[in-house]
RNA sequence: CGGGGCGUAGCGCAGUCUGGUAGCGCAUCUGCUUUGGGAGCAGAGGGUCGCGUGUUCAAAUCACGCCGCCCCGACCA
């Protein structure tokens, strides 16, 4: 059968790669490690900024920008926090170049008397800021968020999943106690999980992080768990209660209402472009991307058969009518948006670059599409019947009276699709070690290409040396923790480490 | 940074072992035909064969060095 897509999922890796390419998502750039994002994949950007600004700003925060370049002295204050990101980092030494024997070099004269850092996170920024901003309970909370990009010199890299430079939106916010701190970080928690099933239409796990898997200088970290179509684990976005860690480093107090000084309790929370891969991994299929409604950049894209003659005046007639009436219209609470595809390229090859794109609905309309009053349309999410590409006729009023709905629906489908896959590949009947090893083919590498999902199981909470060592444990079969469901313990029993009662479920999956 | 694979036209690849001056499919351009749909025929354009140095009369092919990409590790959103 003809695809789409030159590369099937069956080899997973170079399928993710041909799907950002053939989708005209994105393309590595010059410098290793960073990408170009092109229109297509910077629209998909877009949707997800507004669907989830618009979360973050109905819970009470306010946009902000801070700077890109970090005193080097800011990130040594926190101990763990440098610990983290030390390996990583970017940093600026000198502001001019000189021309030295032929050739460009940074100016031994003009070397900066302070190293800077490029942000590979605002933390301690922000809480300089904070510190200035905050002086009495009355100053509390202090709730910002801020779209930026963010470097960590990364080892290996992937376009979307983890790229040296990425984009994503950090907030950080500061309270009087824990009691409100750790509320703000379930909160947030939350409006990712909201955001990821709702607008994205990927189902999650959230749950709190293993202590292993910490956020560098946080308390406890939280997070939502994507299944990717190979059964791999995405973390998809995290939430951190952060003490009062951050603020005894960086000074940020408060005069409470008896006169004390007190230091804020402070979170932060993320989510970024990685994000767009999980879209890819969550609902693309043989034939590329399926884009959910609600982000995609088009949702209807209008196909018209042009065949250089006298009747393509009216077939373009047609579609831009056609335009204007749909893009009155509003699904998912905002106005519908179409694309008449006028490119004078074929017909055909239109179609399949909208296919491989992910837009939900295709149309194609002809001369006798206009002569009858109809419209011939694709799903995405249900291209196919068999083998062959299913499109459908019906009569343009009727139509544009269903799109709404149909959009809406398509939306539901994809996320059910997804959850369906998710729930089913969840084990909860691997009770014992050696039944993981078994499950997961004791890490080696012959698993020849079989579905190979999660493990919910109960664990005893080892602390400290003890989690290490079921942390090297997993580590041989390439496992690792995921987090704690924050919907209670439904596996239990004894724990799957052999560490007595449980104590909690844990996830345990393979990871991007 | 370690182990494996790879780098030849926009994309996918052959040619490399055994050195002789670059090819196939798709895409692109032109013309004609076709027209409910991933069209047919004819012609054309497009490549410093990743980069450099060496060996040789001659290098995509051999040697050495470097760079980049992919997979698996280490690290991580």
């Amino acid at each position: 059968m003809q695809r789409a897509l030159s590369i099937s999922r069956q080899n997973f890796p170079e399928w993710y790669q041909a799907v950002v390419r053939d989708a005209d998502m994105a393309e590595p750039s010059p410098v290793r490690g960073c990408m170009i994002i092109k229109p297509w994949g910077w629209g998909i950007w877009e949707r997800m900024q507004a669907l989830l600004d618009a979360r973050i700003k109905a819970t009470g925060h306010e946009n902000a920008y801070f700077p890109l370049f970090i005193p080097l002295s800011f990130i040594a204050k926190e101990a763990e926090h440098v610990q983290g990101f030390a390996k990583e980092m970017a940093l600026v030494t000198h502001h001019r170049l000189k021309e030295i024997d032929g050739k460009l070099v940074p100016d031994p004269e003009a070397k900066l008397e302070e190293p800077l850092i490029v942000r590979p996170t605002s933390e301690t920024i922000i809480g300089d800021s904070f510190s200035r901003w905050i002086r009495s309970h009355r100053d509390l909370p202090v709730l910002i968020n801020q779209w930026a990009n963010v470097v960590r010199w990364e080892m290996r890299t992937r376009l979307f999943l983890r790229t040296s430079e990425f984009l994503w939106q950090e907030g950080h916010t500061a309270h009087a106690n824990s009691e409100e701190a750790v509320e703000e970080t379930m909160r947030m928690l939350e409006q990712y999980r909201a955001f990821a099933e709702d607008d994205v239409a990927m189902p999650v796990i959230a749950g709190e992080k293993p202590a292993n898997e910490r956020f560098p200088g946080a308390v406890a970290t939280y997070s939502i768990e994507a299944m990717m179509q190979d059964g791999k684990a995405l973390q998809a976005g995290t939430s951190h209660y952060l003490g009062t860690h951050f603020s005894e480093a960086q000074n940020i107090r408060f005069q409470n209402d008896s006169g004390e000084l007190q230091y804020c309790h402070t979170t932060s929370w993320g989510m970024s472009t990685r994000m767009i891969g999980g879209v890819i991994m969550t609902h693309g299929d043989d034939d590329g991307l399926r884009l959910p409604p609600a982000i995609a950049p088009r949702q209807i894209v209008i196909v018209p058969m042009l065949r250089d003659k006298p009747e393509d005046a009216q077939v373009l007639e047609y579609g831009h009518a056609l335009v204007k009436e749909l893009s009155g219209k509003f699904a998912l609470d905002e106005k519908i948006r179409v694309l008449l595809d006028t490119k004078h390229i074929k017909s055909s090859e239109k179609r399949w670059n909208w296919v491989r794109r992910g837009a939900p609905i295709i149309v194609e309309i002809g001369p006798r599409d206009v002569a009858n009053g109809q419209v011939t349309f694709m799903r995405r999410d249900m291209l196919r019947d068999g083998d062959k590409v299913k499109s459908q006729a019906m009569a343009r009023d009727e139509f544009v009276a269903k799109m709404p709905a149909l959009l809406e629906e398509m939306q539901k489908s994809l996320h059910a699709e997804a959850r369906t896959r998710m729930d089913s590949n969840i084990r909860s009947d691997i009770k014992t070690f050696s039944d993981l090893e078994a499950y997961f083919g004791a890490g080696s590498d012959d698993d020849a290409g079989e579905f190979k999902g999660w493990v919910r199981a109960g664990w005893a909470k080892p602390e400290g040396a003890a989690l290490d060592a079921v942390d090297a444990r997993l580590k041989a079969l390439k496992l690792t923790l995921r987090n704690v469901p924050a919907d209670g313990m439904k596996a239990g029993g004894t724990c799957i480490f052999g560490g007595g009662d449980a104590k909690e479920d844990i996830l345990i999956a393979r990871a991007y």
